[in-house]
This record gives C-alpha cells, structure tokens and sequence, in this order.
RNA sequence: GUGGAUGUAGCUCAGUGGUAGAGCCCCGGAUUGUGGCUCCGGUGGUCGUGGGUUCGAUCCCCAUCAUCCACCCCA
C-alpha cells in the first residue's frame, strides 16, 4: 500500500457517487446568481505570492503558515490560491472592471491551504464566493446576506444555519479600538494563555473569540467593539439591522465576531450550523472597503462572502437533505446478443440518440451471457431495458422491457423505433 | 504545528504468538434469451510500511506513513 502513489494528503478524489450531489448545489448556485445578476468569473488558482500577502495580512496564520507557496523555473515566487477574494480583487481591477463603475461577480473553485485536516476542513477545498464592488451603502451588504439566505432556503438549510453579525468599523476606528484592547489584554496580562499572548502583537482582535474557559471573565470585561464604531459606521450597521428584520431575516448579534483576514472593515457576518462538529461555519463574509485601494487601485467599496462547498456537501447529507433523483440512471440500457446484433446495436444506439435528443441510452459493452446483460441493464438503474437479440435481429424488431414497473414487455418495429419508444417512455 | 483513536479482501468489520475469516460487492451456475428474492459455487489479502523481541509476529515492542476526531485556524 506505502508504495503505491497516493492522493496528496487532504486533497480529496471526488468520485462518480458523489458528484450528482455536487451539481445539484452547483446548480442551484449558478441560477440563484443569474437570478440576482452577478456574473461569473473564473481566475488562475496560481497567483504571485505578494497578492495574498499585500490582502490577507502578513501576520495572519493563512499566510505565515498554510500557504503553498514554490518558486517558478524563473525564480517567481506563486502561491496556490488559499481563498478568492484577492485574486478576483485583482482581474477585476486588472481588466478595468472596477472603473467608476459597480460589479456584481461570483466565482467558484478550489482553494488550498496547508492545514492539519479533519472533517469539513481539507488542503484543497471548494469555495463559492461571491464579490460586490463599489457599493458603499447598506442595501448591498443586506442583498448578499439574502442572497445567501435564499440558497440555504432552497437547499433546506435555512432551519440548520444561524446568521451572526457584527461591525468592526472603519479601519481608522479599528485601529483605535485595537490599541484601546491591547492596553486592557496588557494590564490582564497574568490572564493570558499562551496562544493569546502571541496574538497580541499578531491579531488581539482574535483573543475576543477565545473558547478557553479560564480566560472568560477577563474577555467579559474587555472594551466592546462595537461600543467604539465610528458613527458612520453604526448608522451603516443600524440601517443593515434594519434591513434584516424587514426581510425577516434572523441574526445574533456576536461582538466577538472576528474574521482572520485583515481586509474587513464594518460588516462582518458569518453562517454557523452546530451539524458539522468543530468545523461549524460554513459561509463567511463581510465588507472590505479598503482592499481595492491596498492592491493598488482606486479606492472602492466592496463587500461578499465566501461558502465551503464541501462543508455545505457534508451538512446536506448530515441532513438527510440529498435529493432522491440525483442518483438517476440511463432511460434506457440497450443490450445485444451475438456478433451481428452487437454491431447492429451500436448504431441503433446513434439512431435513437440523433432522434431524441433527451434520451439518455446506455450500450452494453463486452458480451457475457443474456442473465448478466440484463443484470447489468438493471444496475445501470436504467428504466427500460432495449434487448437486440437475435430474434429481433431476424425481425427487425427491438424488445422493450420495464424494470422497475409492471408493464408488459413491448416489441417495436425498428423501422419507427425512436418514436415508438418515446411515446413507451412518456 | 499539538494531542488522542484507528490501519486485516473493492466496501463494512470479526479474529488468533503457529503466515487468516464473515457479510456486502463482483463472476458463474440452478433458469439454451429475461434482472430484483432464494439456493449453490468461485475470484479476491505480501493482515499500512520498516525494524526489533521470538524457534515462529497479522497479533507483543519501537519507528514511520496514512486516515479520522479534537486543539489551533478557518470555508
């Protein structure tokens, strides 16, 4: 087994079983954005390294530590993209998109991120994301977060998805906040565990989210974010709020609610399901004001979210939420006996695909004897079973047999086979 | 990166210090051309890998790799 080559670790096959499921939700992804009128984009999954460090955030654990980063023949320095954000940021100033002039994008596809794995959380994983770009106001923030309702509504998730939110300012009031609680981690200090003393240089916003117990009380004293917003930045999260409950929209308000990229300011929100175990968030997102001006370009308000397909995947099966008819067969399986009729077969085959576009017909391949044809025809999961012996060669006929309903077996003439058997079939 | 659990047939798993079994799957037969149920038979494993203890290791010990779960982080 050791010796054998083997997939990369964490990055997964995705196998015949399983991809129904997957286009069913990529289905449903692709109508839900042309029904709000985003557009899709499709960028490299190699970017220069610089990009994710200029967006992402030196300090942040994705780029110190969970980057696949390699040098190119000529020394270039690229990175396996670890999320969407940046490098649509980029396309789309890069190609003049952004140019006094608002986008709706929506991207779909793997991203990589070298982390310890375990369920829901894999090196390459599917992402689908979702960017707005310059839209300042509320009504923005609030349609994507709809956006993103009506998906789980659609899928049956919205009873199994909670909605948290919160504000983290502008960047200036950020900053302040952020120097007001170090000064309260500094004095508390004693308090501290290890992983939160290093954050503290790194990203104390993140001590906020701590799960340890021992350190409970201290954050409870801490100074509240949002009781430091900037005005603007209240009024936007109010008349958000606002917006919400007009929807009829469910939200917690969570003040501790961080996101790890440095790029967010203000409206930050995230989808959290308690189905899935450790890995509970499964659809995260918030504005990012200043990103576009950070790589470069003019400044320009954006907000959008990310999903994690595969956590999304793992929840509709965790929920028994995997529709029945995504494991559909062929309608048809056609079988032959003998040489000539094998031969025969397969251009029947053709006649009846070039008829009826629809039709979906499977060909028996690789002879064996008429029991185990039709046994293959009925695991094929096939509706009707087309049988080409050599009777119906001598005839001209094909023999029509349901598997799964009690109807009698039809012969039809092949002169007129294909509309013979699209009326059979409907 | 840290901790814990687990690696035996394609899958799900039993099992024993004397080199292995079940169920499902697959193939064939009972039924010269009619599946699903039943019965009978068959294919299939260097017992994750390397080393150690032992007369002998799939079993005991060590290492390593992989998977899973949790921490961390995040989608």
């Amino acid at each position: 087994m050791s010796k054998k080559i083997q997939a990369i670790r964490g990055m997964n096959d995705l196998l015949p079983e399983q991809s129904p499921l997957w286009q069913y939700f990529e289905h449903q992804v692709e109508t839900l954005m042309q029904r709000y009128g985003y557009r899709e984009i499709r960028t490299p999954i190699l970017e220069q390294t610089a990009l994710f460090a200029r967006s992402i955030g030196e300090v942040t654990d994705i780029v110190e530590k969970e980057m696949y980063t390699f040098e190119d023949r000529n020394g270039d320095s690229l990175t396996l993209r670890p999320e969407g954000t940046a490098a649509c940021v980029r396309a789309a100033m890069e190609h003049g998109l952004l140019h006094n002039q608002t986008q709706r994008l929506w991207y779909q596809g793997p991203m990589f991120r070298h982390e310890r794995p375990q369920k829901g959380r894999y090196r390459q994983f599917h992402q689908v994301g979702v960017e707005a770009f310059g839209m300042e106001g509320p009504d923005i923030d609030a349609e994507v977060i709809l956006l993103s309702a009506r998906l789980w509504k659609q899928l049956g998730l919205y009873e199994h998805v909670t909605l948290e939110l919160n504000s983290l300012g502008s960047l200036e009031a950020r900053q302040a906040y952020r120097d007001k609680l170090v000064a309260y981690f500094e004095q508390h200090r004693d308090v501290l565990d290890e992983d939160s003393q290093r954050r503290l240089s790194s990203n104390p916003l993140r001590i906020l989210d701590s799960k340890n117990p021992d350190m409970a009380e201290m954050l409870a004293g801490a100074p509240q974010l949002l009781d430091h917003l900037d005005t603007e930045s209240r009024v936007h999260f109010e008349q958000l709020t606002a917006r919400l409950d007009a929807a009829g929209i469910e939200y917690r308000i969570n003040p501790r609610l961080v996101r790890g990229l440095d790029y967010y300011s203000r409206t930050v929100f995230e989808w959290t399901t308690t189905a899935l175990g450790s890995q509970g968030t499964v659809c995260a997102g918030g504005r990012y004001d200043g990103l576009v001006e950070q790589l470069g370009g003019k400044p320009a308000p954006a907000v959008g979210f990310a999903m994690g397909i595969e956590r999304l995947i793992l929840l509709l099966e965790t929920l028994d939420l995997v529709p029945a008819d995504s494991q559909r067969g062929p309608d048809a399986y056609l079988l032959a006996m003998g040489e000539r009729a094998e031969r025969e077969a397969l251009l029947l085959g053709e006649t009846l695909r070039d008829a009826l576009p629809t039709l979906s017909l499977q060909l028996h391949c690789g002879g064996g004897g008429f029991k185990s044809q039709i046994k293959k025809a009925d695991k094929s999961g096939a509706r009707v079973a087309l049988i080409l012996g050599e009777d119906e060669v001598e005839q001209g006929t094909v023999g029509v047999k349901f598997l799964r309903e009690e109807r009698e077996q039809a012969s039809l003439s092949r002169d007129d086979v294909a509309e013979a058997l699209s009326a059979l079939l409907n």
